[in-house]
DNA sequence: ATAAAAAGTGAGCACTCGCTATCTATGAAC
DNA sequence: GTTCATAGATAGCGAGTGCTCACTTTTTAT
């Protein structure tokens, strides 16, 4: 059968199965269906090995939310080596941060977000991870567009393309998240790269 | 006491107390919070009184989606007088967008789509006032950039910004509407505002 | 080998939800 | 005024929730 583990082996092992299966909940049926019973036939595990790792279910919640943030952080690195200085370098950039930001671990993280609007507890809780990826993205960014644009245009540049993208996820009639970008989206997006561009500061070399 | 009313004028009062009532509980406590107990609270309205106007919890939720659907257009309509000629004038309208899209009518409405995207029986019903609203905002956008954007770059922009501002409602910090902007986003609507400005094509008299 | 500790199980508890069945109040028709 | 259909109020049901607890299984220490 299976081999021979050590306690905490099989401990890491179970809560990270919880962790996965609870982020994937929250990805494919919600907040409110991630039920602790959904969460452990996901994961495998019963309720009491659930609750003896998590006191409580909102406990669980935050733990996965730490948990996407740094699977989001991966993801967005590997952004970094793209050509930003033309138009279509740009657009290819746009077209992986979307990807990005349509990805499972990314929808787990806004269903969080969500959840956290109205849940007072849930949402202060959530903050010190929101903080931390903020912080992280601008760092990516910096790597990105650092040499291009001043550091207060970053920031906003940032802010558009990144909460579009977002806002863009959440009113997308099409559910599926692989689904292709949609004439107007992508329009929208050569649109600001070349916006953009255009906006670099002239070099007089 | 209150004025003697026929049959019907008591029943639409009820009807639109519950749809006001739902409207807000969906603002201000999410979407799962708001249970038909709660509804009832809010309109000052017995359950066996909601049940006898909407026969299922579902049908009161897509209804009021009707509801605040055309309070949102109502509210973009106002928006149309506002000079676009100008950076100023286009931050300006920025400013005014923004106001609108965190109103509680518009908090409602993203309540229903978040969770409408793992509901698929609610999704389709919510379906036709989704299509209607993005027509009705387009045929909007036609009024204020009309003469200056090309139609392609019209629904662009419109993306862009519209998209912005939901993307905004979602990730901000502070879960209250009514908080100023924020240093970065001032920054990033001033941004976007002066690109598009800049965009414009250039009209030789 | 055996005792102790840690990890995992699953039936069950207290509670809330959407919804229904039943009853009362009220305006309309005559 | 009496009758009757409709609007609204009250009480309750069954399903499903997060969480607990007495218990079994697996790993570690002696």
């Amino acid at each position: 059968m299976t081999t021979r583990r050590t306690q905490a082996e099989r401990r890491d092992g179970t809560i990270r199965a919880l962790l996965d299966a609870t982020a994937q909940c929250l990805a494919e049926r919600g907040y409110a269906a991630t039920t602790t019973t959904a969460v452990c036939a996901a994961a495998g595990v019963s309720q009491g090995a659930l609750f003896r790792h998590f006191p409580t279910r909102q406990a669980l919640l935050v733990a996965t939310a730490g948990h996407v943030a740094r699977l989001n952080v991966d993801a967005f690195r590997e952004l970094v080596d793209e050509d930003v200085d033309t138009v279509d370098g740009l657009v290819r950039a746009f077209g992986h941060l979307r990807a990005v930001v349509l990805s499972p671990a990314n929808q787990t993280w806004r269903e969080l977000l969500v959840a956290a609007r109205s849940d007072a507890a849930l949402r202060e809780e959530l903050l010190p991870a929101r903080l931390d990826l903020q912080e992280q993205m601008y760092a990516v960014a910096l790597e990105l567009w650092g040499e291009r644009l001043p550091a207060d245009d970053l920031a906003a540049v940032l802010s558009i393309v990144v909460n579009m993208l977002d806002g863009l996820a959440f009113s997308a009639l099409d559910p599926d998240p692989a689904a292709p970008p949609g004439r107007t989206v992508e329009r929208a997006l050569a649109l600001l790269a070349q916006m953009i561009v255009d906006h670099y500061p002239q070099e007089h070399a």
